[in-house]
DNA sequence: CTCACTGCAAAACGTTTGCACTAGG
DNA sequence: CCTAGTGCAAACGTTTTGCAGTGAG
């Protein structure tokens, strides 16, 4: 599954133009492989392994070229840095206030919502962003064992 | 109206302890009375004519308080700076991907996406944020010009 | 009077950029 | 080949921090 999904991006960067760089290749990897929602650091640290003088502003390079691209989403939350998200399938991120954890959760398009805003504001909509925010599960466990 | 929002929040202030400094009083006021999302260096430059000598760091200092208090709320988008919103009542954001404005806009609160992502997951859910992003009317007239 | 807050400067942090070198196609 | 991509270091803009001095309660 995940070795289609590699090719068809490959695919993808090739149709674009974009050369196959190994670094590149592993940040691609990395990213399809991961089910974290890795920071460009957490990125350049996993890699540094394979590729001990690769520096971050490769790391941050490739993600931009991804990006634009369409093969990966930034996200940005409350916290410092940027996180980056394979543009797989539609879903939604729910987050933990305690420990940060990103998580992804699946609920039918909100597309009434686009259709509403549009009708109310006039613009032209392209998209959406929706997240919820909670205590995950481990969390809550942990707060219980305190009292 | 803002008169009251703004004894209403200096109250709130005060029952948690916090002191009513000149600074922090306008940084209130500002953020009640502006229609915009402020970042911190907007307020800061609005400021500096009342206060020539307020560093960035008061901003922020207040900015954190404000928060902390519950009185404010801070909105992290892709571009570099957060901005800051008072926290009044419950609205979503609908961003222009042009000229970068953010506007607000009702909807019924999604309560049932809150429940479902509380089920699927386990989560205990405390809130979400939602925004639109796409074209104002503006930049859509300005496009039809150009053509 | 006292302690929370200010102002200033320096530092930290994530990210971007300039440039010479390298290697993918 | 030739140009896109790399690595490195320095630069950038935003935010945070340490500390001495100040003013709100």
């Amino acid at each position: 599954m995940a070795e289609n999904k590699l090719q068809e991006s490959i695919a993808t960067l090739k149709k674009a133009g974009v050369r196959i760089t190994p670094q590149r290749h592993a940040v691609l990897d990395y990213l399809l492989n991961s089910m974290t929602h890795p920071t460009a650091d957490d990125i350049y640290k996993a890699l540094e392994g394979k590729f001990p003088n690769m520096s971050v502003a490769t790391v941050y390079n490739n993600l931009r070229v991804l990006k634009e691209v369409g093969l990966v989403r930034e996200l940005t939350y409350g916290d410092s840095s940027s996180r980056f998200d394979c543009n797989t399938s539609e879903h939604y991120h729910i987050i933990c206030e305690k420990c940060n954890k990103i998580e992804d959760f699946h609920y039918p398009s909100l597309d009434e919502v686009e259709k509403l805003a549009a009708q109310v504001t006039g613009y032209d909509v392209s998209h959406h962003r929706l997240e919820v925010y909670g205590i995950c599960q481990e969390c809550q466990q942990l707060d219980k064992e305190k009292q």
